[in-house]
DNA sequence: CGCAGCCTTGAACTCCGTCAACTTCCGTGG
DNA sequence: CCACGGAAGTTGACGGAGTTCAAGGCTGCG
């Protein structure tokens, strides 16, 4: 099931980018403008594998995907979680062989934006280059507070800050209420992301329901007391560089 | 000691560029025509802190630094190592705000390069633009090799990858011989990049040694049986994305 | 209503951390 | 040239956060 069609929901995109930058009208003119190829996945499925060189980026417009990779015994590493918005292979655009995968965990539709539109874009609109640059130095940044998790915090700390941390990208974009947001993980995921296994994931999110920081029903994550889940993460959102504004709605 | 001029060493830093894409005459006149500030540094100083807002970046001729974060109780993580050639905070072009800081760890020359000139540089020469694009995405790839390290490899592993990658980057700029080269960091810092104590890198490195992997002298570096550290470490050097030619020299 | 994937629980184990003492190394100054 | 001091490397004993293994329970979907 593919069309070649304009930029649909066009809206999360720009919110996405309107969230970490400026954009004139002319900018998010050229945006909607934009030739795309939509497709859907459904759960579990390689958006992007290791070793391909992809022609076009993909932006996705609803879903959950990661990014991870694999040991050659089967270790699993995820390395990012992307919500609707995000362009999780925009790397592609300047490293053109994937040293990664980018999977579904959830039915998730996509647009791929071939690298010659993006580059025409970018030549016309030079703000939008600085936006897309931004916004993989953003995922930088991420990969850096991961760091400091996986490096130096304790069980409890590292899932508190991932919660957190999903909790202000998901409002960033708009799809959070109340503390509350959708994310479509398993245990297991969380302990490819964590470092840490599927049973110890568990009996940390025992302790944080108990201590009624958090609850958790099917996808649907809520967090019951931000300070609390904050201070025990050293949760400090200064890193995901998003502006004021876009968290005030 | 601070003074105004032109870049000198100037092939370290184009050797780094040219070590990951490719650079016409005019760019590379371009480059060694850029006024920078040059500074010197003794160890243990941090070049730039977390919540500066630098208005330049700066290339390190000579020396090693990394890039780090504290956590309140003191507990610190080493996120990147960052031989001459390199451009530790070339983010903030467009991350205003450190979130982390950049550290000496043994005398440092560096040449700050105001980020007004770099704009303008890249303006007349986009090559440049994506050559320094490609050089933060570089940058996060590293970062997730980090993070599988961190989140799913041994401190054995750990330790042999982060070798490993150490010995090609520092060959990709010409400043390793033979698998041998100059690594100004002690046990507890490699403790504090990799996730672990160092009580435990000490043990683990004797292994190392046992085992005839690798010699360590002082800072100097030798790999005595590349392959077999490389099996060790599940190490593909692809991530680093250093073209074919700049490894043969 | 049955199955498959996920969650949950318990018990045993281990890799690695912590603590504390000791040694080696090297730069400095007398 | 040697004595000194501090930082880094080394060692042993002990403890704990988190893993592994294995079994059982839940739940949502076909």
């Amino acid at each position: 099931m593919e069309q070649i069609e304009k930029l649909p929901e066009r809206h999360r995109l720009l919110r996405k980018l309107e969230s970490i930058t400026d954009l004139t009208e002319a900018e998010r003119q050229a945006l909607m403008e934009l030739p795309v190829h939509l497709r859907e996945f459904e759960a579990g499925h390689d958006i992007v594998r290791a070793g391909d060189r992809p022609q076009a980026s993909c932006l996705i417009l609803s879903g959950f995907v990661c990014r991870y990779m694999l040991l050659s015994d089967g270790r699993r590493q995820i390395v990012a979680f992307h919500p609707p918005g995000d362009i999780p292979d925009l790397q592609t655009l300047h490293l053109k062989t994937m040293d990664h995968n980018v999977g579904t965990m959830a039915p998730t539709t996509a647009a791929f934006i071939p690298h010659e539109h993006l580059h025409r874009l970018t030549q016309q609109h030079p703000g939008l280059l600085h936006a897309f640059w931004r916004e993989t130095l953003i995922d930088a940044a991420v990969f850096r507070a991961w760091l400091v998790s996986l490096g130096r915090k304790t069980a409890h700390e590292r899932i508190a800050h991932l919660l957190c941390e999903m909790a202000m990208r998901f409002a960033s974009v708009g799809l959070a209420e109340d503390h509350s947001y959708q994310m479509p993980v398993t245990q297991g995921d969380i302990a490819d992301a964590l470092g840490l296994s599927n049973v110890h994931v568990n009996r940390v999110l025992q302790d944080l329901r108990r201590d009624e920081l958090i609850h958790w029903r099917r996808n649907t994550i809520t967090v019951l007391n931000w300070k609390a889940l904050e201070d025990l993460a050293g949760f400090d959102p200064g890193y995901l560089h998003i502006r004021p504004p876009a968290l005030k709605q």
